[in-house]
DNA sequence: TTGAGTGCAAAGTGTTTGCATGATC
DNA sequence: GATCATGCAAACACTTTGCACTCAA
């Protein structure tokens, strides 16, 4: 994480590894799950147990930041955020009876993104693509 | 408003039109920007002055509940829930600048959805489709 | 006269911020 | 020693819940 941030008028300011900057990532790349930013907090007390919740707070909003996470919003219980290390473009599938979220990719065509974008006016940079419904194991549980 | 509601075992209840929930109603169906259940709120205690936040969340998820209105997850700011009366299914584009969200409508083949469910096991009831940029607007104000 | 609905205030969540302490450059 | 980062606790924003009261069927 040898990242550089902008900072009011143009004063660079260099980003530290610590260890428990490192131990939230770790967390979020050995996680796949899209845990909430609670989910973080509880696996990294594990690897360092006198972590504090604002530090994993705040090193998640850096890596949203500065592009090394994705913040979801999948709508499902609970409301809360949810982090994703796969920072490469990927729809989620999302289960409305347990919340499981998983990744799929159904890429909208080029084509109909330059139209939106005509009819619009808008500048459009990225979507977000959810599915909602049931994942088989909740299917087979007697409703 | 008159709709029946399962509780517990089988005891139907009648729901009331009450003002509070006729005003909740009226203001969700006047807004056309996605209000948060703060914005409703707000514009609620317009019409109704000595209306309480609680009534009008507890009227706000019984809209979602019976399917008078849609809860989203735009995942813009503020993070919080919106609301929106058009229940058709239907898109949403969200400035990243100004958080304006406009209703668009690009569907996905029915093929696709079959393909998808075919492939991951899920039931797939529905799905959210968000574009993130930039507005008009926002793309003529200067940076 | 029963129970649905309300307003209020308190409690809950999830997250952010202020600040003194501590680590690094 | 200046800056960056941490931990703690308090503050915060948003939402839900408990409860006594009201009102309509």
């Amino acid at each position: 994480m040898s990242l550089i941030r902008e900072r009011g008028v143009s004063v660079a300011t260099t980003l530290r590894l610590t260890p428990q900057r490192r131990a939230v990532l770790e967390v979020l790349r050995d996680s796949h799950d899209h845990p909430t930013a609670t989910d973080v907090y509880d696996r990294v007390r594990t690897r360092l147990p006198g972590v504090g919740a604002a530090t994993v707070y705040r090193t998640l909003s850096l890596l949203v930041e500065t592009g090394a996470a994705l913040e979801l919003s999948l709508g499902a219980e609970p409301s809360a955020a949810r982090f994703d290390a796969n920072t490469t473009r990927h729809d989620h599938l999302v289960c409305e009876s347990c919340g499981v979220a998983v990744d799929v990719d159904l890429p909208l065509s080029r084509r109909r993104l330059a139209d939106l974008a005509d009819h619009t006016g808008f500048a459009i940079s990225t979507y977000d693509l959810q599915f909602r419904g049931r994942c088989p194991a909740c299917q087979h549980r007697k409703d």
